[in-house]
RNA sequence: CGGGGUGUAGCGCAGCUUGGCAGCGCGUCUCGUUCGGGACGAGAAGGUCGCAGGUUCAAAUCCUGUCACCCCGACCA
């Protein structure tokens, strides 16, 4: 190694000295975003657009799967469309964009850029909808939607974000359920798989839910700094919006039916959540399965006889066997500055090719999450990368399974609360009776919002935290983004 | 939306107090030597000093306004 660490990240804020800076340095130095003109709004290049590329491809699957089909809803939502739904109005009308004009004519009804789909999805399913014959409708989109946020950040909070979302129709209220649950777990077998992200699979508190929903599930996952992150909702829409949409079925018994809805959504708010889970002193680290490139080869003294043509031959093989690899063989850039550029990117698998592995017949592959270190005979190499890349995986989802579960505690009361979020950070579990003026009174005191009430609990006995009433429920509580 | 901070070359910064030729490091380009953990030499290009007003013979520097970004809080994926 030879020269001091500090050396290779001296222009990476260290997490502990500032973690807002630290995130920051990163996306912008590994060249996934860059600010844009617009206020609050980014770009998202080709790095970073990678990654949610390989999200969606994991994702899309994963729905195809399950049944669903994708289609497109419009950009624009007449305003009175948005009216509709009256819960769902007051949660979104002030982050709304609005459209008045049509170039220089004023419209005489103002339009809304969507901030999320149910109302124009809706007013459709009503005149698709006709008989049991026609439900259940499982449709899914990809598209960008628009919330005019005040305080913005790149990935996790942007006017404009690019998401999926679920619209789904069911005749009965247990098949609306059974989708609600079905996707939320998609959802966290996605983070879990995928991802490397551990997640707590839970349901939101009247406060927390979506807005116009009958219940919200969640999976919230726990970033290194102790910041809970909501990484993926999964909604019972009831019949909020059939009612005021008259989204009616003739049912098999002749009866004219309102039917049950679900929604359901991640965003690129994930690829935040990889970098603030996985993330090192040296920049990103990238979970194998989203990452744009799984394997980079940094060949040794380039300029010598063989050694660009061995690395081809072994690119070409590694590609053949699907890996997404890439060669670097610029020959403006030492070996070294490869090592740590790729390393600040996240790229799980380094493999180096050199005059000494070629005589030897093999080549060298360098673990990013840990540094390892493998000789790797030629004749071997595909199933051994395949099997490193697993390897990486699986040391990611542990590492930051360990790192939440040092950060989950339990307060019995509200010092031991405080004490937990002030000086330990993370989740802290405690005993809620369901009341909202607590749930409040816990926010005011702590700045803990509830993020989930979890779905696998032990069983527990005990009072309210706040006002030692009989609890109803454990609540994991939160700092959160 | 409140409190604090920062805007000068692609990036990081100095210059501002006390107005007087716009600088430094890295990067970029050319040529050569190098190559197993951020190489070296020589030469070169690159800036409406965030933007708009104002004061002044003269403004990066002083004044007013405005915008953007960062940090800390309240609302949200």
């Amino acid at each position: 190694m030879g020269k001091d660490k500090q050396e290779f990240v001296a222009h990476i804020t260290p997490r502990e000295e500032d973690f807002s800076r630290w995130y920051t340095d990163i996306i912008l130095k590994t060249d996934l975003v860059d600010y844009s003109p617009v206020r609050g709004s980014m770009v998202i290049k080709p790095y970073g657009y990678g990654i949610w590329e390989n999200i969606q491809e994991e994702l899309d699957g994963r729905f195809k799967a399950t049944g669903h089909k994708n289609a497109y809803f419009p950009l624009f939502i007449p305003e009175s469309l948005l009216q509709k739904e009256a819960d769902h109005v007051e949660g979104f009308a002030p982050e709304v964009a609005w459209v008045t004009h049509g170039g220089n004519e004023k419209l005489t009804e103002r339009l809304v850029v969507r901030p999320t789909s149910e109302t124009i999805i809706c007013a459709m399913y009503a005149k698709w909808v006709q008989s049991y014959r026609d439900l259940p409708i499982l449709y899914n989109q990809w598209c960008n939607v628009v919330r005019w946020e005040k305080t913005t950040r790149p990935f996790l909070r942007t006017l404009e974000f690019l998401w999926q979302e679920g619209h789904t129709v069911h005749a009965t209220e247990e098949e609306a359920q059974e989708e609600t649950m079905k996707m939320l777990e998609v959802y966290r077998e996605f983070a879990e798989n995928v991802l490397a992200i551990p997640v707590v699979t839970g349901k939101k508190t009247e406060k927390e839910k979506f807005a116009g929903a009958v219940s919200t599930y969640t999976i919230e996952a726990l970033m290194q700094d102790g910041q809970a992150l909501q990484a993926g909702t999964s909604h019972n829409l009831g019949q909020h919006f059939a009612k005021v949409f008259d989204i009616e079925y003739l049912d098999r018994d002749g009866q004219q039916k309102y039917v049950w809805q679900t929604s359901w959504g991640v965003t690129t708010r994930l690829i935040g959540a990889v970098i603030m889970v996985h993330g090192d002193e040296r920049g990103l680290v990238l979970p194998p399965k989203v990452a744009p490139v799984q394997v980079v080869m940094v060949p040794i003294a380039i300029h010598k006889d063989g050694v660009l043509e061995k690395a081809n031959e072994v690119f070409d093989e590694l590609k053949a066997a699907g890996f997404r690899v890439e060669l670097d063989d610029r020959d403006t850039q030492s070996v070294g500055w490869k090592f740590n550029e790729w390393e600040m990117k996240g790229v799980p698998l380094r493999l180096e090719i050199g005059p000494k592995d070629i005589e030897k017949n093999q080549v060298v592959l360098v673990r990013r999450d840990n540094h390892k270190k493998s000789f790797v005979p030629m004749d071997r190499l595909a199933d051994t990368v395949a099997t490193l890349l697993d390897e990486v995986h699986s040391g990611l989802y542990e590492k930051a399974l360990a790192m939440r579960e040092a950060h989950t505690h339990i307060a019995h009361n509200m010092d031991e609360f405080k004490d937990a979020l002030e000086n330990k950070k993370g989740f802290v579990k405690a005993l809620w009776c369901g009341d909202r003026e607590c749930e409040d009174s816990i926010k005011d005191q702590t700045g803990a919002s509830a993020r989930c009430m979890p779905l696998d609990e032990e069983p527990w006995e005990g009072n309210c935290i706040c006002c030692q009433e009989k609890a109803q429920h454990m609540i994991y509580f939160a700092r959160a983004y």
